[in-house]
RNA sequence: GCCGGCGUGGUGAAAUUGGUAGACACGUUAGACUCAAAAUCUAAUGGAAGUAAUUCCAUGUCGGUUCGAUUCCGACCGCCGGUACCA
């Protein structure tokens, strides 16, 4: 998985407030380092499937595994990661068997590109960038099994990668195809649809143009359907959902037969022109046909007066790459064809068009045009002045198309019925005189599954001119990779490999003859469809995962990573899931039980009037939210952008760990805000939980003792396990982290600390924190960790007050408050507020319409 | 355009089975400590008026429901993310 940004040393405005970490006390760094290496050295987080733990006892708590890039981790990653290891721990405490493992997604282009510019083996990058994330992600403090760390690039992984491959193609389920597929001229690949945005290649930003290249594709599209509806029972944001829904797209109409008229060219006799159409009840009104400029029939059915003009409309539109094609959307174009169609209902006859508006990739590739009731094709008739038949009664059909319900009229048979109800009739009209059927279409595709790159996972192919494709196999995987010399592609759009005579050459499995080895290889999405899985039984050689295993930890009870991945990694690994869940070889349907997106940590970014930007090390504050431009004194505007390396706004975590520490770390970027939410970076604002966390720590040097507490605190100390608990389990850790505050800043006020009381506080904030509560509780005297301690329990009656304020309102308006015990009744209530000097001030002469009370809230007077 | 999300102090934010708007934190101001500064500690801090008690205004805008709306409903405005003629 890729990361947004990129990561670069950045000075803050930390200096400008003039506060620096480093004149505490607090001696976070050697704490820091000396709880790591003793967690890594006892391996306090391996986990073991242990029978002891009942299954609602066990959780699997996922993070999204990154990509090693060369810039190195930034702050975003360790958002999703600090939130799922406070959960993680959190749990633990709380009695469960937790697998929490992390790992790379390291197969990719930028470490191919790298070795195009340099000539350095991709293995030796990822190697290296592996091992600055490994550290950099340790130096957090997270709670990882680092046992069960993978990589996807190396062949004991990928082994099982194309083990996966082989077991989708015995099902079917990939296929050749040749197919006009996007390419990049510069990545000198094909790339998928998802991959280009807005016409451009999603990772270089080059055009995408079209080319026609061999293809491996899966087939996704058959299992369309059970990925809609078994979303329904997962525990996900219902905006993914409906994202997911929508890229799916299931859409229900027909297909319907229109006959081609042979009156002008008799070879056509007996030719059909399939079209497939949502609203097969508006048939009486198709006034013409529409095809893609690549369908099949269309260069049989123009007539010679028409060809020059149809050969120039092809020509012009596969010039355009898609984002033209879109873009001119507004601006209808088209040609007419010469050919006519005969509309099934009616015999009339309509001519045929050809439009980039339609696309061969989707239904039938042509349509039949109701401009009436469909605004692209009103759109198009009143450009080339077609005629237009209105057959639903209630729009206005010379403004704009119609597209609601209504009576039918002009329709024969289907006059007077609603939509429903027509086109329900319509369908069994055509299928009975197979004219047309009932018919599902999705906007999803089937996965276009090769790439033409040396730096992903073989394929376990290999092409025998006797043969014809031939699998690998089994018990020769891993099909290893070959190292090569040059990692410029071939240009003419084959991958590196397809250099390599020695390995390209091969002898066929079957037959022993003379084959060649399938030379793409696999998209970054294939390792990343089933990491989770094999997180589970990392080492097993017999295996990509042994049942029993599998069985103990899956699902994953908790999946968090970045939205970016909503619809793409998700819906793919979803489809995996369910080919193994098919095979037997998973015992759930879905991977992923929970999913919880983070927010995005921005930055700000400061605006000039005409709205570019400027770089932050440009900028000076002059005052409380005002600032200007050093160079020309141009006023700013404060705004949040991403993080960036133009505007010099990106921050580097390594830095704020060693300024700050790790804990510090943790602490500020859950206490921005709302896990969900993207959220501006602000490092002054780390400064706050720094003082937290040196002010525990100041309070953790006094002395310790039996010393009763006072009840106030001790009040204060159930309140705090209480929320500190509650808002844990549902990760609402600001809320948590802002009510430690509370008690600290009360705590840290007593000149004796109770001891049973710290160890309490000190394990509440354990999973926040845990280096240096670790220290704090080895202060206390013990001799353990303190990451399998149990978790504080509150006592609920010391957790309410016994007296409660009692607000007095005068129709609305707050103007009085008395203290009341907790349990005063209603009318005891009503009483004491219209006794209090204060509204019988503002009552006098009013006349007492209403009085409302809310026990422990208000009383409401409603006067006149 | 469509789909999804979000609009609260100078800043990050809190509070919703409808019941004290602004917890906690940053910043700012004043004070203590200090030769001085930093750090630390104490206090104040939504806006306006008033010596004060207190009053008025305030959760994007306008309207509705209600004794009472940041919370529910309707319309609109703005911002962010996704998507692109899917018949």
């Amino acid at each position: 998985m890729k990361p947004n940004a990129n990561s670069r040393r950045f000075l803050t405005l930390r200096r400008a407030h003039g506060y620096h970490a480093s004149m505490s006390k607090y001696p976070f760094s050697d704490i820091e380092q000396k709880w790591q290496s003793h967690w890594e050295t006892a391996k306090t987080f391996r986990a073991k499937e242990d029978s002891a733990f009942p299954k609602n006892k066990r959780a699997y708590v996922l993070d999204m595994f990154p990509y090693p890039s060369g810039d190195g981790l930034h702050v975003g990653h360790p958002e999703g990661y600090t939130a799922t290891d406070i959960y993680c721990r959190f749990l633990r405490m709380n009695g469960y068997n937790v697998l929490h493992p992390m790992g790379f997604d390291s197969f990719g282009l930028p470490a191919e590109n790298f070795a195009i510019k340099t000539g350095t083996h991709p293995r030796i990058t990822t190697a290296k960038n592996i091992k600055t994330f490994v550290s950099q992600i340790k130096s957090f403090g997270f709670s990882y099994d680092w046992d069960r760390n993978l990589t996807t690039h190396s062949p004991e992984y990928y082994k099982w990668t194309q083990w996966i491959f082989l077991k989708l193609y015995e099902k079917g389920l990939a296929y050749e195809a040749e197919a006009p597929i996007n390419f990049c001229s510069s990545c000198k690949t094909g790339i998928a649809n998802e991959e280009v945005k807005e016409g451009r290649c999603e990772r270089c930003g080059q055009l995408v143009e079209r080319r026609n290249l061999r293809q491996w594709m899966l087939k996704i599209t058959a299992y369309a359907d059970r990925l809609i509806e078994d979303l329904e029972d997962l525990d996900w944001p219902d905006s993914v959902k409906t994202m997911q829904k929508n890229w799916i797209g299931k859409s229900e109409g027909a297909n319907v037969m229109f006959r081609i008229d042979p009156s002008d060219n008799p070879e056509l006799e007996g030719e059909v022109l399939e079209v497939y159409t949502t609203r097969p009840d508006t048939l009486f009104g198709a006034t013409y046909m529409v095809m893609a400029p690549e369908h099949p029939l269309v260069d049989r059915l123009t007539t010679p007066a028409q060809k020059s003009a149809v050969d120039e409309y092809i020509h012009t539109s596969a010039m355009k790459s898609d984002l033209e094609r879109t873009d001119l959307a507004k601006d209808k174009t088209g040609v007419f064809t010469g050919g006519y169609a005969v509309n099934p209902v009616n015999g009339e006859k309509i001519p045929i068009w050809i439009s980039d508006y339609i696309l061969i990739s989707y239904g039938t590739g042509a349509i039949m045009a109701v401009p009436a009731h469909d605004q692209r094709d009103w759109e198009f008739a009143r450009k080339f002045n077609l005629p237009v038949i209105e057959v639903l009664k209630g729009g206005d059909i010379d403004t704009e198309a119609f597209t609601e319900d209504g009576p039918h009229v002009n329709s024969s048979f289907l006059d007077g019925m609603g939509k429903q109800e027509a086109i329900d009739t319509i369908i069994s009209w055509l299928e009975e005189r197979e004219l047309g059927t009932k018919a599902v279409n999705y906007k999803l595709r089937d996965w276009l599954f090769s790439r033409q790159r040396y730096w992903g996972e073989p394929f376990p192919i290999v092409h025998c001119p006797s043969c014809g494709v031939v699998t690998i196999p089994e018990n020769e995987l891993p099909l290893v990779l070959p190292d090569i010399e040059s990692y410029e592609p071939t240009g003419n759009g084959e991958s590196p490999l397809a250099r390599i005579e020695e390995w390209v050459n091969c002898s066929c499995p079957k037959c022993g003859g003379k084959a060649r080895r399938e030379t793409n290889t696999m998209p970054n999405w294939a390792g990343s469809c089933w990491y989770y899985l094999r997180y589970i039984d990392p080492q097993n050689t017999n295996a990509f995962v042994d049942p029993e295993k599998e069985q103990y930890w899956m699902p994953v009870n908790l999946y968090v990573g970045g939205s970016e991945h909503t619809v793409l990694h998700l819906l793919y690994a979803r489809f995996w899931h369910k080919v193994l869940y098919d095979l037997g070889l998973v015992s759930t349907r879905e991977p992923f039980q929970r999913l919880i997106n983070q927010g995005m940590i921005t930055s700000f970014a400061y605006e000039r009037q005409n709205k570019t930007l400027v770089p932050v090390d440009e900028v000076e504050e002059t005052g409380p939210d005002s600032f200007v431009e050093k160079s020309t004194g141009e006023p700013l505007t404060r705004v949040i952008a991403k993080m960036s390396k133009s505007l010099k706004n990106v921050i580097n975590p390594d830095d704020i760990i060693k300024e700050f520490g790790a804990d510090s770390f943790r602490i500020y970027e859950m206490f921005m805000g709302p896990l969900q939410v993207s959220k501006p970076w602000s490092t002054s604002g780390l400064t706050g939980v720094f003082r937290f966390l040196d002010r525990v720590w100041r309070t953790g040097e006094k002395p310790l003792s039996d010393a009763p507490v006072p009840p106030e605190v001790e009040k204060l100390l159930h309140k705090t396990i209480k929320k500190v608990t509650e808002d844990t389990g549902a990760l609402e850790f600001n809320t948590a982290i802002s009510q430690m505050m509370i008690f600290i800043n009360e705590a840290y006020k007593l000149n004796e600390i109770n001891k049973d009381m710290w160890e309490a506080f000190l394990l509440l904030l354990n999973p926040y924190a845990p280096h240096i509560t670790e220290e704090l509780w080895q202060k206390c005297g013990h001799d353990s960790s303190c990451a399998y301690e149990s978790w504080p329990v509150y006592t609920p009656e010391l957790t309410v007050d016994d007296t409660v304020t009692i607000v007095v309102q005068v129709n609305g308006k707050l103007r009085a408050k008395f203290e009341a015990p907790r349990d005063m009744q209603q009318e005891e209530m009503k009483t004491h507020a219209l006794s209090l000097e204060r509204i019988q001030e503002l009552t006098e002469g009013a006349q007492i319409r209403k009085v409302i009370a809310v026990p422990g809230k208000l009383v409401n007077i409603v006067v006149t």
